[in-house]
DNA sequence: TAGGCCATCTGGTCCT
DNA sequence: AGGACCAGATGGCCTA
């Protein structure tokens, strides 16, 4: 019957099967059409007057209920039209007797629309959109749900769904390619994959996250860089975020071979330092479609290097384990400390709590609120910085952020 | 105002 | 036949 596990729930009070208790819809204005088209499109009620549609929230939940209730009334006008629509039936029958000279035309008759047949189209088009409705708002849940579990997550500061999509497909790159190789990466290389393909904003966010500042990672700000501990932090790794090198996922790599920029901690001692990478291998070709799957990536690139910022020095992240998979064996070098004391936690480190009190905030379009100044993460919502805790209370915190992520999803 | 993101409607197609 | 899935169309909201 159905494709789906759960089955339809066509018609449903979506406080049944979803979630509508929850915040994670704020991000979105517009939502409902209301049972509109049709109505309307029958000459029916006019549902398009968007200016005087309700809340988000009633919006997701309204068209349900008042569709039901149309439903309903269709349904119960559908059985008391039965009779009528047999006696029609009976009509039309007689007119083809009467055409019985002209020729016949070919293909499926073409049959009247009736008005019981009008009233079981309208049914079966408003059973069809809440359906739909139900299943979109599923496949929402299921994205929110993705949205808790890659990293960069905040109830009111919301990836869209492209990027949470980019950035799982990063995750799990990142992630397998630790298992693959048993080796733990360095945290800038880790941003740099997680990052890979987002959009500017995005970067910002994922990097502010991870506690690291994205001007470390972006070759063209790394030699206007000034300050002691990204300018040293940024000289160790000059081929860092250079498109071809970074890593792609396996599907995207022209060459079946996805070149990383995981290497190995040995790999880059033999560089001299943990977070040095060796250059990578010269790009191979790749083809137009792999080309055109990264378009925010290098529009990224360039954004960051032609932005005015250079003051800023973010924090800089302290060692990172997923599940002790990935952990550094090396302490950051003291200047980052220091920076990162300086810079007072003003990035949103991987962990969220309860907004400040009146704390206003726009939750649509969370990137926007990084897009103008590219070095000056704003604090994230739901989220307590790391200020006034130790390096050590830090990792320790970081680690149970991102165990509790694993175990409780 | 343009562009991005979103929810919804809709009709076609495939599946059970 | 009915439901799921899909992609196109539409229009609202928001930010730059």
């Amino acid at each position: 019957m159905s494709r789906d596990a759960p089955g339809p729930v066509f018609l449903t009070d979506h406080n049944g099967t979803l979630n509508t208790n929850t915040t994670h819809r704020i991000m979105t204005k517009s939502c409902t059409e209301e049972p509109s088209m049709i109505e309307s499109q029958a000459g029916s009620a006019n549902w398009t007057d968007k200016k005087q549609k309700p809340g988000h929230e009633a919006m997701r939940k309204d068209p349900e209920n008042d569709e039901e209730e149309a439903v309903h009334r269709l349904e119960d006008a559908h059985e008391l039209e039965e009779e009528e629509e047999e006696e029609e039936e009976e009509e039309e029958e007689e007119e083809e007797g009467d055409d019985a000279s002209k020729p016949k035309r070919r293909g499926p008759k073409k049959k009247k629309m009736t008005k019981a047949r009008l009233q079981r189209f309208k049914l079966r088009r408003m059973k069809a959109n809440a359906r739909e409705r139900n299943r979109m708002h599923g496949l929402n849940d299921a994205l929110e749900s993705l949205r808790k579990v890659v990293p960069c997550y905040s109830k009111t500061q919301k990836l869209s769904k492209i990027e949470t999509l980019r950035l799982a497909k990063n995750y799990i790159w990142a992630l397998s390619e630790i298992l693959r190789s048993g080796e733990s990466p360095d945290l800038v290389s880790f941003v740099q994959a997680l990052c890979k393909g987002l959009s500017q904003p995005t970067t910002n966010l994922v990097a502010g996250c991870l506690q690291l500042n994205p001007r470390t990672f972006l070759p063209e700000q790394q030699s206007h860089a000034h300050g002691a501990s990204v300018a040293s932090y940024a000289s160790m790794h000059p081929y860092c975020y250079q498109s071809p090198g970074l890593p792609s996922p396996p599907y995207g790599a022209a060459d079946g071979a996805p070149h990383h920029a995981f290497h190995a901690k040995t790999a880059a001692h033999a560089y001299g330092n943990t977070l040095l990478l060796p250059p990578p291998p010269p790009p191979p070709p790749q083809p137009p479609s792999a080309l055109q799957a990264e378009p925010f990536y290098d529009a990224a690139l360039a954004d960051c290097a032609h932005s005015p910022a250079a003051s800023f020095d973010g924090p800089l992240s302290p060692p990172l384990s997923v599940n002790g998979n990935f952990s550094f064996k090396h302490e950051p070098p003291a200047e980052f400390e220091k920076s990162y004391h300086a810079f007072g936690g003003g990035v949103q480190p991987y962990h969220h709590h309860a907004p400040p009190p009146g704390h206003h905030h726009h939750p649509h379009h969370p990137h926007h609120h990084h897009h103008a100044a590219l070095y000056d993460l704003p604090p994230m919502e739901n989220v307590v910085p790391y200020e006034g805790h130790s390096h050590h209370e830090r990792v320790v915190h970081m680690n149970a952020q991102l165990n509790a992520i694993f175990h409780d999803s």
